[in-house]
DNA sequence: CCCATTAAATGAACATCGTTCATAAAATCG
DNA sequence: CGATTTTATGAACGATGTTCATTTAATGGG
């Protein structure tokens, strides 16, 4: 644990700001949901992570959802960050794509936090605008490249959703759920769903985000 | 209100079955979820509706995610059901998705009671087993057809979560989020998304979805 | 038909949660 | 330094998911 584990009885250190500083609530709490799980991110334990009560948060945060679009917000820093030089539209938009996956991917329950949420912020905003930007750029009219854009980030979502979903099954009960899965699988009543039990069991999701990025992409280029 | 609202010290209904019945459960919670919202569904509420005590539901499902998983699961009934003939692998695909997103806006939240669970019901295993089937009769392999099934849902389900979000902040708070949005759109900082504000805030969800579909069947049919 | 056994529902409790608020402490500044 | 404003405290409220010993209803064999 770090040192600024909750330990008992525990005085306030001393050399530590007495302000509660909004940021470093903001970072405690993805620390703790990647420590424990979004579902464990409690007002208390955070008050308790910060060396604080919990009323005090409530003079930050109006409401625990205030401090879930901080957090969605928080998590998106740097992926609106200056493109390479150099790259095609495809890959440009790969490579947006591929950072805003990561982003959502760095922090446990990533993509729960951010779906449940409806961030405004200037790190959401920029990252829209620059993929926009990007998708204007081949020649779309604004409204298609903003409804290019929202495809893209639904699918991104969507699909996290799901790999982190995974992930936290992973953590003990992802044999009996297989196993359960091969069980309902009959080939007589779902002969394509036996055919697909490898692709669906796999845990390739860089395969299965790639696949699905290029088929977008793809049909963006058939314009 | 329905007549099975819960009244206050209601002696047990005399022509009810005496049992708790599982599907009228998963049917109850279901319209309290239409009725409240997913926020406001509670095993307690759930029991009341149901003229029960709360410990009974847990004879019956033994946590509330069980129960959102059964929830999930009685969503998609009849999603597989047989497709019109005559339909290009097109038209088939359009139909699959609009009845799955159809599906998810019946239902209030549908969408993140849907992405909150991980059914293996019947109705969800035969809805991607048919949706392989179709992806598989345009010469795909069974792992592309799996992936490129699993793309569309992960986009249908982002796309739809997006949806009804939008739909409950209209309840009272959507004139509030889109000035808030509107005055933090400077066209100098985003210029791209400036340009996309009436798009970004257009209400024809079902636009955006065709777009959105089209897209990914127009990758499908480059391949 | 009655009684023993199994299945089901009850009612109360436990720990914890988000949220609120009157009070006290600290910081600020003229 | 003293008055005012900002911030943190500590305790409480109602509600939630879950558990369990007890009671009640259904079931089946003699």
């Amino acid at each position: 644990m770090g040192p600024t584990s909750t330990s008992p009885s525990a005085q306030r250190s001393r050399g530590r700001p007495r302000k509660l500083a909004v940021p470093e609530a903001v970072a405690t709490a993805l620390r703790l949901v990647d420590e424990d799980g979004l579902d464990s991110l409690t007002m208390r334990r955070l008050a308790a992570a910060l060396d604080v009560q919990v009323g005090t948060l409530y003079r930050h945060f109006a409401t625990k959802q205030t401090l879930l679009a901080a957090m969605a917000e928080e998590m998106l820093a740097g992926c609106a960050g200056p493109l390479p030089d150099g790259l095609t539209w495809r890959e440009q938009i790969t490579e947006l794509a591929g950072r805003l996956r990561m982003a959502l991917l760095r922090h446990r329950d990533g993509a729960r936090v951010y779906a449940g949420t409806h961030s405004v912020g200037p790190n959401t905003l920029s990252y829209t605008d620059t993929l926009v930007g990007v998708l204007r750029e081949t020649c779309l009219s604004p409204e298609a490249a903003t409804r290019t854009a929202l495809t893209i980030v639904h699918f991104i979502v969507g699909h996290t959703l799901e790999e982190q979903a995974a992930q936290a099954l992973a953590e003990s009960e992802l044999p009996a759920t297989l196993a359960l899965l091969h069980a309902a699988l009959d080939p007589g009543t779902y002969p394509n769903l036996a055919a697909a039990e490898a692709t669906l069991t796999s845990t390739d999701f860089v395969g299965h985000f790639a696949h699905g990025l290029n088929l977008i992409i793809k049909g963006l280029a058939g314009e």
